[in-house]
DNA sequence: GTTGAGCGTT
């Protein structure tokens, strides 16, 4: 689904895609087109949207024609604010085929680079790194730590199991994003779930631990209250309106300052 | 009505 009606994704020979990021979830590909189409040719505006609600995932992708036009977008629509949220326009890195990107165009897989070879860019330009902020950059740095892709490859005795296990590896880590996913629906649906007018929240807080226990003695204690007193007050159903012992009417006029001086 | 790391569809 696109912004010009074409069901998959148009042509992605010559075009350069750009994902943009922290975008509102209400945020949609109608009002990204007219934003990022002030800069240069958009051939096509994607945002991600879940299967079973249809929402928004947060992040979009924008397709320029023109490589020079998508700089342009990422260095002016970087840090704007559009519907109230800050959105971060960068290169995709990444195809719908799992391919690997080069400044939003798609290369080659990743089987071209050697396994052993490192030389992959780190980032493609830090022109527009001091833009960014700290949460930014935060969260760039612990992207991309790959420290067991070092550890298996250490203890890489049998290739073909070695292969093996770094595959299933692999595929959980791909299906680690979607946890996220998983876990805000599931968040959903235990709120969903909890709606059912019996359940109630008394339960869960008769729990094990009770620090409310050891609360209670002390908390009467600190009243400094007379056992007698005490007593009373617990069988009474209603201590504020009772006034026990003949006690005074002035003291029952604010019995919750005396908790707050305590 | 809610949320906020990340990389994509018929």
């Amino acid at each position: 689904m696109s912004h010009f009606g074409r069901s998959g994704p148009p042509d992605i020979r010559d075009t350069y895609s750009l994902l943009v990021l922290n975008i509102t979830f209400r945020t949609t590909a109608d009002d990204l087109f007219p934003l990022f189409d002030k800069y240069g040719k958009v051939v096509d505006v994607f945002i991600p949207r879940d299967r079973r609600t249809g929402d928004s995932r947060g992040f979009a992708f924008v397709r320029y024609k023109y490589a020079d036009e998508a700089q342009k977008a990422v260095d002016k629509l970087d840090g704007r604010v559009v519907d109230g949220r800050e959105i971060m326009v960068q290169f995709a890195k990444y195809g719908p085929d799992a391919e690997k990107i080069h400044k939003g165009r798609i290369i080659e897989p990743v089987e071209k680079f050697k396994r052993g070879s490192r030389s992959r860019s780190p980032r493609p330009s830090s022109r527009y790194r001091d833009d960014y902020r700290d949460k930014d950059y935060r969260r760039r740095n612990r992207s991309r730590s790959r420290d067991r892709s070092d550890y298996e490859r250490h203890q890489g005795r049998d290739r073909d199991r070695d292969r093996d296990r770094d595959r299933y590896r692999s595929r959980s880590r791909s299906r680690s994003p979607d946890y996220r996913k998983e876990r805000r629906r599931g968040r959903y649906d235990d709120k969903d779930r909890s709606r059912s007018p019996y359940r109630s929240i008394s339960p869960p807080v008769s729990r094990s631990v009770s620090p409310r226990k050891s609360m209670s003695p002390r908390k009467t204690t600190s009243r400094s209250r007379s056992p007698a007193a005490r007593v009373e007050k617990d069988r009474s159903p209603t201590p504020k309106s009772v006034s026990p012992g003949g006690r005074p009417d002035s003291r029952s006029l604010s019995p919750q300052r005396s908790d707050a001086d305590e």
